[in-house]
DNA sequence: CGATAATTTGATACGATTCAATATATGTGG
DNA sequence: CCACATATATTGAATCGTATCAAATTATCG
């Protein structure tokens, strides 16, 4: 569904994080800001922007909402492996590989931009930093999903979900979707269960834990973190993966 | 601790892998054999090539021997998060990002090539499908980072490691390390219960398992599937993730 | 408002961990 | 080449964490 505005701002999340990542000119944030423009697109809650299989010819970058990579197995297990938050990018190079080894779907409705793989190689031949940007935001995600198997793989349920909200808490303010101690959290908590790799029930309880124990407030879609530093120790987080803050 | 020699077959495992993902001309091969050679490095087991907040400043490209990538928590659980196989490289873009997220260790005795940093970039710049290899090399790596999060979120013990052998083996295949229905398997069960999120005792209880329904044998270091679809049957094991011979 | 989805609770079962002990390999110096 | 020390693999028993199943409650949406 295109979706035609002519308010600059949406774009906002993707510049922004980019910007982080590697000092951009004007030129290049400019030509960047008309090419999402051209081609933003709207979705709805639980759809598959990509399945596993498919193959990749443009490029996404996701400027509001929240989207999940996940794997499936034969018998109907899920694991999300990772979320795409606003201003991060789906597949900026996915096309040098044949098809996606996993789906990407929509938890919440979201707004991104579309843009075709040449006009985004043109866009990235055109200048360095831009390129740059982009392969960085591959590596930290790589650097991300190892933190992933460490979390998945040696932290217990309680750890493991003050790991994840931890992240998503860092991942989520420097595109200013933090205010105060408080970020959304659109998902449910099978969704969280298929990100933490616990069952729902089990899910659950642990967060009640969380609460229980003053940790954290989580209702009517929204996450408050008391005391960030404590959720940090409960959940072994340390926060060098993100790289958040790089300027090459 | 340098290495000479005259041998160039050394270097052939990262030529035959490099080549699998890109078609690399003749110049391309050569200059990059060449780089290697130069580089050549050997290391004992158990030694820390790279360790996590270290900054990189060269490209390591892994001739023989295993590696793995970890990460440890504050109280010494250790996961490894991933395998470094014969003509795979460590860290081909890291320099981008400021610092190491993670630690690069010897589980063997090695043998690498280390290519400085401006090396490294004038020897892509001189040739485009050289870069995309690496590249390739990168997304790649990201996929298999993706299916370790699924295998350790999602997979139960014996489908663990019946994935993690399968996995191995295939990733060992195109480099000629596989002979018949055996590769080696040089690694502690210890080694082996960090990459699979398991305790020791219970990952030898696993193999055992694997080992009495007859699916794998393992001893003296060495690994026997004797019947691979079996095994990834038992594994949920689509191998489409590694994405082995691509060419573009 | 009713229908459906999401969260919460309880009870039970099972997979995996832990601790401790033993057995087997591997490596080293005499 | 053997004796010893150390690392690795194996076994058993008890415990703990998490899954599963089923039901009840609460929220969400048309």
């Amino acid at each position: 569904m295109p979706l035609s505005t002519s308010d600059r701002s949406v774009v906002e999340p993707a510049i922004r994080r980019l910007s982080a990542l590697r000092l951009l000119s004007a030129e290049a944030r400019a030509s960047l800001e008309y090419a999402m423009l051209e081609g933003l697109q709207r979705g709805g809650p639980g759809e598959d922007l990509l399945a596993e299989g498919d193959s990749v010819d443009s490029v996404r970058i996701l400027l509001s909402g929240w989207l999940c990579r996940y794997k499936m197995l034969e018998d109907g297990r899920r694991q999300i492996v990772n979320f795409i938050f606003p201003g991060e990018s789906c597949d900026t190079h996915a096309f040098l590989l044949p098809v996606m080894d996993h789906s990407i779907a929509t938890l919440t409705p979201v707004v991104y931009a579309e843009i075709k793989r040449a006009r985004f190689e043109s866009l990235l031949a055109g200048d360095r930093s831009l390129a740059e940007a982009f392969w960085c935001e591959t590596l930290v995600n790589n650097a991300i999903q190892r933190e992933w198997a460490v979390n998945l793989g040696r932290r217990m349920a309680l750890e493991r979900v003050a790991h994840l909200f931890c992240e998503i808490f860092e991942r989520l303010r420097p595109v200013g979707m933090v205010e105060g101690n408080s970020c959304i959290m659109p998902v449910t908590q099978m969704d969280l269960a298929d990100a933490t790799g616990l069952s729902v029930v089990h899910l659950n309880r642990t967060v009640q834990e969380l609460r229980a124990s003053g940790r954290i407030v989580l209702r009517d879609r929204t996450l408050t973190i008391n005391d960030l530093d404590a959720l940090k120790d409960a959940g072994l987080y340390s926060p060098s993966y993100l790289q958040l803050y790089r300027r090459g």
